[in-house]
DNA sequence: CAGAATTAGTAGGCTTGCTTAGTATTGGCC
DNA sequence: GGCCAATACTAAGCAAGCCTACTAATTCTG
């Protein structure tokens, strides 16, 4: 019974991965680059460090995203004036264009995905991945990503 | 709002991966070599076409796992003698051993990410997760894995 | 100020996931 | 029985995760 839920999870999150990526394929954007596309809209400047830390993935994993997505000119990395070894990040006209055209995309998927749940069980269910957020990372819930 | 769910779900999902694997690594066996583990002990014999399909994978992505698996002496690939194509998959003694081993890591990482959900909350997750899991797959709820 | 410890990022190498394209075998249909 | 579509699996190549190990720069400490 314990062990289902983190099989069912995982199915889940690769599912709804699976189900965007399908539909953004034709723009050549992926789920995590759009999340990375997020981020920066609501932080621009941030350091790699600290996009790192927001998506809770390592620092290796945001620097080679980055580098792909400074090939596909959706990021722009700038020498940080106060710090030699860092980068700020910057989203790009395109990256910036880009992220209108993912929004619909996202909503369509989340609402393929949650026909038939409910406004109240969809808040239980954030509620609960909350709880389970704090719980693997020991910091009280993002509510930024 | 609706963007949130899918987004810590894949975290979630992410992080509970990473503490079961962390928790494995000297076992030397991943968490979704673990699910391939749980999956043969049930399904003995199965083919690998199964064995994708019960995991919501594509079969290349269990094949390779197969391959690696077989070489670290988990599994074992024997000849199906109604099919020339096809291979039936077997847990090994190794294999078998292991998944004892998992077993309580697995119940360790699940009691560490849902330290303070109720048993209540617990069900009405999985719930709502198989529900999601219905949607994504056109298929009833597995309840196998 | 010099040296040590920390921090920011990269390099190499692995697994898991995918797509697209292929081979070999099976099975249905005429 | 012969052809053709479907099926079972593999190959190549990519993205996204990870770990370990490294370089370069910054910061702390004596």
């Amino acid at each position: 019974m314990e062990r289902r839920v983190g099989t069912v999870l995982a199915q889940v999150a690769r599912l709804m991965r699976r189900a965007f990526d399908e539909r953004a394929r034709e723009i050549g954007v992926t789920r995590p680059q759009w999340q990375v596309l997020s981020v920066l809209l609501r932080h621009e400047g941030i350091k790699q460090g600290g996009l790192a830390e927001l998506l809770e993935v390592e620092p290796i994993t945001a620097g080679r995203m980055i580098d792909r997505m400074q090939e596909a000119g959706l990021v722009e990395r700038r020498a940080d004036p106060a710090d030699r070894r860092a980068w700020q990040l910057y989203l790009t006209g395109r990256g910036r264009k880009i992220i209108d055209r993912l929004q619909p995309l996202a909503v369509e998927t989340s609402r393929a995905a949650f026909e038939g749940v409910s406004e109240e069980e969809t808040v239980q269910l954030l509620h609960t991945l909350d709880r389970i957020l704090e719980n693997l990372t020991g910091k009280p819930a993002a509510s930024d990503d």
